[in-house]
DNA sequence: GTTGGTGCAAAGTGTTTGCACTCTG
DNA sequence: CAGAGTGCAAACACTTTGCACCAAC
């Protein structure tokens, strides 16, 4: 198994700097980053990367497996790196917009389930629960 | 409880004829919709109605409890009637494009675990998996 | 040197909005 | 008959693409 996520990933592509930096900045966030917050942190250590380059590189760290592309309410896109993406889950505050991972064993025991039941070879499984943290819930009274 | 979702339902707005024949629509669709699925739908019966009413009305459907959004991988949105959608899961055919819908106990369970360890109040559990049907799966070899 | 990758601007999607007209309540 | 709802076209936000230049291999 890998141990992490490095330049020597991107078999047969090209080394870029630019690549290089996304890709760092991707696994340092440790979360779910947009495009645009993507975009804007390499700015500050590249400032005349663009916005298509950042974009195409996520598609390309897509393709290759190195991210994942989360799909949450809101209208655009999010990415994390997938070493960390695989094992957990997404619990969004609809108060604050809060956005906390969790994992539970429940899930591969659904997965398992649902794979037997719908005669299906399941490869991703996502859960997303929406609510409100303690905080926002004491605010709604 | 409510048997099912009709005119009546529309507390407090007006019942057009638009907006009549889209909540039927929705409601005969059974499953899952985008947008533009059900503006032609829509044209059948109502030639002449815009794709701005269709997005208005899903938006108002939707504050008004109606109807659930949906996010899969695709870049559009999906809806469907919430008495459906309420209760079930979604598992998408990575090589057909397939949806099933499932349920599981397990979901209610996980729900109750991942309040209890974060200390939230969920409104919303969704489960998305993604794989390979049984015919799909005989293609891949 | 090739040619894959980049930056820029322009084009694409899916969705929303401003406006004048229409029809429900 | 007031104003919520509509159709239309224009605006929007996010993402993709065509092209000329640049740099990794």
């Amino acid at each position: 198994m890998r141990k992490c996520i490095n330049s020597s990933t991107l078999v047969g592509k090209r080394t870029t700097s630019q690549r290089r930096l996304l890709l760092d900045l991707i696994l340092k966030a440790g979360g779910h980053l947009d495009a645009d917050e993507l975009y804007r942190l390499a700015r500050v250590q590249e400032p005349t990367i663009s916005l298509s380059t950042v974009y195409r590189n996520l598609k390309l760290f897509k393709k290759l497996g190195l991210v994942e592309e989360l799909h949450f309410a809101e209208e655009h896109h999010h990415y994390e790196a997938k070493a960390i993406a695989r094992h957990h889950h997404h619990l969004v505050c609809l108060g604050c917009g809060k956005v906390v991972e969790f994992k539970s064993q429940l899930a591969g025991r659904m997965k398992k389930q649902v794979e037997k039941r719908n005669n299906f070879s399941i490869t991703e499984t996502e859960v997303r629960m929406k609510g409100y943290c303690a905080r926002c819930m004491a605010k709604l009274d």
